[in-house]
DNA sequence: GACTTATTAACAAATGTTGCTAATTAGCAT
DNA sequence: ATGCTAATTAGCAACATTTGTTAATAAGTC
């Protein structure tokens, strides 16, 4: 995705109109790796702006999908997340904390065996623990506690 | 997935009763490789049975989920689909007609540059177009026509 | 065949997302 | 600058999928 100040230009090329609520947003999805839901962008927007709409979030964010600036996943969390990052990637979600990191890998398999099947597109979707959630299991059993510890949530923004 | 009868003498030694509703929906899933959702396979089990309750459907889908005769999937087609087939393989849906289809690759890659993410499980979802609906547009190439012809689909059982 | 307990079916509710509309506001041309 | 036109906003309703709740029913076991 492209900086606040590209993205202005580009919406105004596109005929859409450059409104505060646009710009903050711009603001918040920049060099955002957390693979935000709309209602975490939505509640972080709302302190900055008290008042802006839920409505208004997703639109912003559609507007922006069609324009290939972001990349809507869906991992499994419950709602759609989306990844200012559109170049060819996967993801890994941690089960126990929801996080979503973005891999790289050399290149997805090809499908043998479904010769009539026409690959367009192939998204590989890790599950296990993040690094933060296998390192507090670890410290929990050390402490022979039961209940696991948590760390800080990347969720949101 | 095993076998009606088989399932039933799992269900009562689960500690669960084995209803008509059961036994149909055991019937309906039986083979079934067609990824039905929720609703479908309700669809299909009213026919049968007029009178069934969709919160019957989901209720039986979860208990055969959880004793691991049943996988559910979310490809990204809006609700879960149900999986028979509790081997270890991926999914190709079509973009056009929603089918899903299974498919077995020799193993997922590893994923690098995360070496604190602990993966328990990868999963690929292949997205394109399944052999009857590119025959269909190729079909249509050829014909001449501006809108593709459409096949039966998949969908449902 | 009676008793205990799970299941059924109908409804309500929670969640995530989209549709609709009056009033506002931006952008553009003059 | 000023006004015009059209898009945006915000609030609310609607929609779809899934889960919770409850009285009445039905199954399984002895």
């Amino acid at each position: 995705m492209r900086s606040p100040e590209d993205l202005s230009v580009a919406f105004r090329a596109a005929g859409l109109k450059v409104t505060p609520q646009r710009q903050l947003l711009f603001r918040l999805l920049h060099d955002n790796s957390t693979h935000p839901t709309a209602d975490s962008l939505f509640t972080v927007a709302s302190e900055l702006m008290p008042g802006i709409s839920l409505r208004t979030v997703y639109q912003t964010l559609t507007d922006l999908a069609h324009m290939g600036e972001l990349q809507s996943i869906e991992v499994g969390t419950g709602s759609m997340r989306f990844d200012p990052n559109v170049s060819d990637h996967h993801h890994a979600v941690c089960d126990q904390c929801g996080a979503v990191q973005d891999v790289y890998v050399s290149r997805a398999p090809e499908l043998h065996g479904l010769d009539s099947f026409e690959v367009s597109d192939a998204h590989i979707v890790y599950r296990g623990l993040c690094g933060l959630c296998s390192a507090s299991r670890d410290a929990d059993k050390n402490n022979h506690q039961t209940k696991g510890t948590s760390h800080a949530s990347l969720e949101g923004i």
